[in-house]
RNA sequence: GGGUGAUUAGCUCAUUUGGCUAGAGCGCCUCAUUGACGUUGAGGAGGUGACAGGUUCAAAUCCUGUAUCACCCACCA
């Protein structure tokens, strides 16, 4: 069949994803090779559309696994999807919002049940939008993460933490958004800058003796104090200590207390102390033996633990009613305006409150120092290196893990309370019932679920049927984990403690961790600012290929970067570029009948193939190294520059059709992680073999003779040097003089592709010396137009001899000589050599136009 | 407050353990008009590698310091 004149990705691309599918291509199977090659696609939320990261994470994960295909190893690229409990739960309730609806009007089996119809439609849509990005993943193997492996795998690794006593239950502060009505963890939380005040209360003591003053940002939370704290070193509190003061607002009575933690220098040098709604103190309260009051509840609103005047009010209103009060007692002796740093939900930005809530930890102690060993012992190998040892500070400042959540999507808490004893809990999976009767005792269900990360953290093992999956057996470790540097904390710090954990061996060999992709202006893409470019759109707009391609190229592992759609459109031409390649050897093959076998005889046969080896191992090893973005630039620089302008273009004086089409199923190869569809496209419509692309095997290495191909080297560069002499002095075909056999071997070619008038051997020459060859050759013209060239050859011979001046100076260097490698000596030799000769060239010329 | 990264051509970025004249894509200038491709071909211009020191025969690369930007972490009331 004949190609059309340009590719049209719309054309073949969702055929060629169903041949792939039909064909089980994706399936994991060894050909000729026994290794294995693995990775695990980060499950993108399944709560809407996948957005630039996925498509760059898919980009690459991608490419590997194509590569390793077709190297004959056994390669999985396993799909999968997130519930993403509370990022779901978000958009759902948003959802709902729109509806005129609240999570309050449905039971929380209600709300289940409806996200879970929810994300089954979103489902779809992304599974198809993976197909369009070529990705090649085991549909087979997609993975839920509310499967029933990855649930039962959450249980057990709760009961197992459970049983070696990683995991307690506990009544202490937790970060809680108001809005939410859940807890996070501290990695949820964000801090930002803010504006604030620093106001000055005085606290008379009992005794009347006068007043200690205290300095706080949150003036509401005095409701709740149950000391103030000074550093036991202060002289000027020291007589102060041991007494109480008169709590303000209140009719409570409370401690004058010594604790280091407290800064003489900052405010007062006196702390109010509000156990229950301050993490410093609430520690502090520990040490103290002091009692917790919560006087801010779960809604954010004043509890009945504070004066009835402020009951109810929400925390702003209450700060504004505490410190008018204040101020009407004069007990407020100033406010100063000060920027802090204040937590906020990462979602909704809704100011986060400390509170006192009974939830489920995690002991992180042991699980990281395991993950610290590792790494230090470098088992695990990061792109980039040092991520390795910023997740090791990480680990080293970690705290304990909160992994309650008090939202209705998640995995529910395997544990149940004892109906009559609030402090005896029980491990039990029977999480579909309310109520369950232990050896007579009935026990509640803990309402909460799991942190999403906490099933997550399984996910390299739980997706392999651990433990006695053959996938497990298989494919464990993965190879690869490849996924954004933004959730190296959240979520890969976690599968390797998890998997060091729960398997005793590490989840992954290599994290490679790409940047954000930002908008074109160098900023975070984000819903609110509009600024958010889609993937698919590029895709329907340019094609799969060019969209992989121009994402890729000049992607460094960890570094953010900019959305360049100028590199897809280079992409996008690249793509046709290859096209027209197949278009032209496919009329050569057209015309030629009988086929001959890929054997060099040409010059630029083997220059073409000694250009191809090089690629192939330089390719090879790019990708097995991870650095995507410069195998892609090799390939395309061979494919364009050498294949297409030199080999093709030399071909049309003397055409060797067994390696043309030697080269491009090569090039189909070398190309196809890179551009799937166009190049099975391609291979397709040529129709060359039965197999398909996707699982033929990479090139191998072919055979060339290297002095021939230097041969065709010298020729290329004669032929460069014509085109930008004839440029420089306007020639239209010149003719050249020469006296060498090769000039005379190739003349044809010269003729053409220097697009020369005539070529003559001859004994003596005339006219301008070519300085780019060894050979004899003149550009036969007159000494006239040469004079115009007079300017550019003193120039030149000025930039030779700076050259040779440098090269001399290196050589004469003592230190140089005994010191450098020899190979570097000896092309700085071998430099000064051709550089000499050059020169010599050039100051005859240059002397011959200075004296006529 | 602590940490990490960045700073290279007009723009966006590469450059594996220090070693040829620091590269690419896009953009720019000049030319080519059609027999694979104008999503093309040929030629070209353009860089004190942020700045200042240091180590070395040799530094964009290693070290120290400075500046600017970005991100991450952090319980100073």
């Amino acid at each position: 069949m004949k190609l059309s004149k340009t590719y049209d990705p719309k054309k073949y691309e969702t055929a060629i994803y169903k041949l792939w599918e039909d064909s089980d291509s994706f399936v994991p199977k060894n050909r000729g090779n026994d290794g294995t090659f693995s990775i695990v696609v980060p499950p993108p939320n399944a709560n809407g559309d996948l957005h630039m990261g996925h498509g760059l994470t898919l980009g690459i994960e991608d490419i590997a696994v194509r590569y390793h295909r077709m190297k004959g190893e056994a390669s999985l690229l396993l799909p999968g999807a997130d519930h993403a409990g509370f990022e779901t739960w978000v958009v759902y309730e948003k959802h709902l919002v729109k509806q005129g609806k609240s999570r309050f009007d449905f039971s929380r089996e209600d709300l289940y049940s409806q996200i879970w119809d929810f994300v089954a439609q979103n489902k779809d849509n992304y599974q198809s939008q993976f197909r369009q990005l070529g990705a090649s993943v085991d549909w087979s193997r997609f993975t839920y993460t509310l499967d029933n492996k990855i649930v039962k795998q959450a249980y057990s690794s709760f009961k197992k933490m459970w049983d070696d006593g990683l995991i307690y239950r506990a009544n202490k502060l937790v970060n809680f958004c108001t809005y939410h009505g859940t807890g996070f963890a501290d990695i949820e939380v964000t801090h930002k800058d803010s504006d604030g005040h620093l106001w000055y209360i005085d606290y008379p003591l009992t005794d009347g003796s006068g007043e200690i003053t205290v300095a706080t940002t949150r003036p509401e939370t005095m409701l709740g104090d149950t000391a103030v704290a000074v550093n036991p070193k202060d002289k000027r509190y020291k007589t102060m200590v041991g007494k109480t003061v008169k709590l303000p607002l209140t009719d409570r009575e409370i401690p004058i207390i010594a604790d280091d933690y407290v800064d003489s220098d900052y405010g007062t040098g006196a702390v109010k102390i509000t156990p229950a709604h301050d993490p410093n103190d609430f520690e502090i309260g520990e040490r103290h033996d002091l009692p917790k009051i919560s006087v801010i509840g779960h809604d954010g609103l004043i509890t009945h633990e504070a004066p009835e005047e402020f009951v109810g009010l929400d925390v702003i209103k209450a700060r504004e009613a505490v410190v008018s009060t204040l101020t009407k007692q004069q007990l407020l002796s100033k406010t100063e305006n000060i920027n802090h740093s204040v937590a906020h939900c990462y979602k909704c930005g809704t100011v986060i409150q400390p509170l006192l809530r009974e939830q489920w930890f995690i002991d992180t102690k042991p699980l990281a120092k395991k993950a610290i060993s590792a790494l230090k012992a470098k088992q695990i190998r990061f792109y980039p290196d040092n991520k390795r040892t910023q997740l090791i500070a990480y680990y080293e400042g970690l705290r304990d893990w909160n992994i309650s959540r008090q939202i209705a999507w998640g995995i529910p808490i395997p544990a149940f309370r004892n109906a009559n004893d609030p402090d005896k809990w029980i491990f039990d999976d029977r999480v579909k019932q309310e109520t369950i009767t232990v050896d007579g005792e009935l026990y509640h269900r803990d309402p909460d679920v799991f942190d999403t990360w906490f099933s997550s953290s399984s996910w390299p093992y739980a997706t392999m049927n651990f433990p006695d999956g053959q996938d497990f057996a298989k494919f464990y470790p993965l190879s690869a984990m490849e996924t954004g540097a933004d959730i190296l904390y959240p979520w890969v710090s976690r599968m390797i403690m998890f998997g060091l954990y729960n398997t005793g061996r590490i989840p992954f060999e290599n994290v490679y961790l790409h940047g954000l992709i930002q908008d074109e202006h160098g900023q975070k893409m984000s819903k609110s600012k509009g600024n958010v470019i889609n993937p698919i759109d590029k895709v329907n707009q340019f094609g799969s290929d060019a969209f992989r391609m121009g994402i890729i190229s000049g992607e460094s592992a960890g570094n953010n970067r900019p959305y360049d759609e100028s590199k897809v459109i280079g992409a996008r031409n690249f793509c046709n570029k290859l096209w027209n390649i197949a278009r032209f050897i496919q009329d050569q093959i057209d015309g030629a009948g009988e086929i001959n076998s890929p054997k060099p005889k040409s010059i630029a046969d083997h220059w073409m193939l000694t250009k191809l080896q090089h690629l192939t191992v330089r390719s090879s090893s790019l990708l097995e190294d991870y650095r995507f973005s410069e195998a892609y630039d090799s390939i395309y620089h061979f494919v364009w520059d050498d294949f297409a302008d030199w080999f093709i273009e030399a071909s049309k004086t003397s055409a060797n059709i067994g390696l043309l089409k030697f080269g491009l199923e090569s090039i189909l190869k070398l190309c196809h992680p890179f551009a799937p569809f166009l190049t099975e496209a391609i291979w397709k419509e040529l129709g060359w073999s039965k197999e398909l692309l996707i699982t033929s095997a990479w090139p191998t290495i072919p055979e060339a003779d290297n002095s021939q191909a230097k041969k065709f080297e010298e020729i290329k560069q004669l032929i460069t040097e014509v085109r930008q002499l004839s440029k420089a002095m306007e020639l239209k075909r010149p003719n050249l003089l020469h006296s060498s056999d090769l000039v005379e071997d190739e003349n044809q070619l010269i003729t053409r592709m220097a697009r020369i008038g005539e070529i003559r051997k001859t004994d003596k020459g005339r006219g301008y010396r070519l300085k780019s060859t060894k050979q004899k050759v003149w550009l036969d013209i007159s000494d006239d137009i040469l004079a115009t060239y007079t300017k550019q050859l003193k120039e030149n011979l000025k930039e030779v001899q700076r050259q040779i001046a440098n090269y001399e100076s290196r050589l004469s260097n003592k230190g140089y000589l005994a010191k450098a490698p020899d190979k570097v000596v000896n092309d700085t030799k071998s430099s000064l050599a051709e550089a000499e000769t050059k020169a010599k060239l050039l100051s005859e010329e240059v002397k011959r136009f200075s004296s006529s």
